[in-house]
DNA sequence: GTCGGACATTGATGGTTGTCGATGTCTGAC
DNA sequence: GTCAGACATCGACAACCATCAATGTCCGAC
């Protein structure tokens, strides 16, 4: 019963029918309200977006250090949250870490709240 | 310079470039945060899920009441703050209230965060 | 006018979250 | 091996949030 629980965001977001047509169960939007909450920081919405800006289509944590006031622990912990969403892909190259955003999680989730509106 | 804090969500979320051609301005990001903090949580995600599957597209918040375990005032609360946020609409009739999805605002929010996967 | 029902507001409380400084863990260079 | 730099983790703290019971407000019916 808690399986779906355990889906990835990705797994979570692609199951579920337009809003429109049928309520979501307890289940789906449990598994839904964590990607949501992770874009609901001012924080972690301009760093989805510098990273989805970024030439390349991919962006070093050193990058997005230098375009913030936030600490870099701050900066580490709103990547983090992000990644565990399934909203940003992680990759380690050498000594330094590069995010991608999920284009496939943002596009299910993107879809998933315009169909709200029939 | 606050100007755009005092914008309504909507009129927010359709001045912003898509986020994967420019980053978004911290004012930008602090006016789309609230309406996604708004869907980050399960118990507004379901509320927004049956209002929009709601026959007629609208639904009273009675109906609402009995669709779950919550209390009344946390129902209430819930809505509210989704009105705030700009994705659900609210008018009295009578004794009794209705909710109906912004669907200008679903839209536009949706079309947003799927852009940012290019 | 008064009574009941629909919904909102208030006040309190336990849990969550954003932020920081300090510290830890790698990795490449010397 | 040691050193410096890139990034993550930890622990702490203030601010915020979801929830409830109690209470308030408004409206229609009688």
């Amino acid at each position: 019963m808690a399986e779906l629980l355990s889906l990835t965001p990705v797994d979570a977001v692609a199951c579920c029918p337009p809003m429109a047509t049928a309520p979501l169960t307890e289940e789906q939007a449990a598994a839904l309200a964590p990607m949501l909450k992770a874009l609901g920081d001012p924080a972690r919405l301009r760093l989805l977006s510098l990273v989805a800006s970024h030439a390349g289509g991919e962006a070093c944590v050193c990058d997005l250090n230098d375009a913030f006031d936030l600490s870099q622990p701050t900066i580490s912990h709103h990547l983090k949250l992000l990644h565990g969403a399934g909203l940003l892909q992680r990759e380690k190259r050498g000594v330094w870490v590069y995010y991608r955003v999920d284009s496939e999680a943002l596009a299910a989730l993107g879809g998933l709240i315009a169909g709200a509106g029939r």
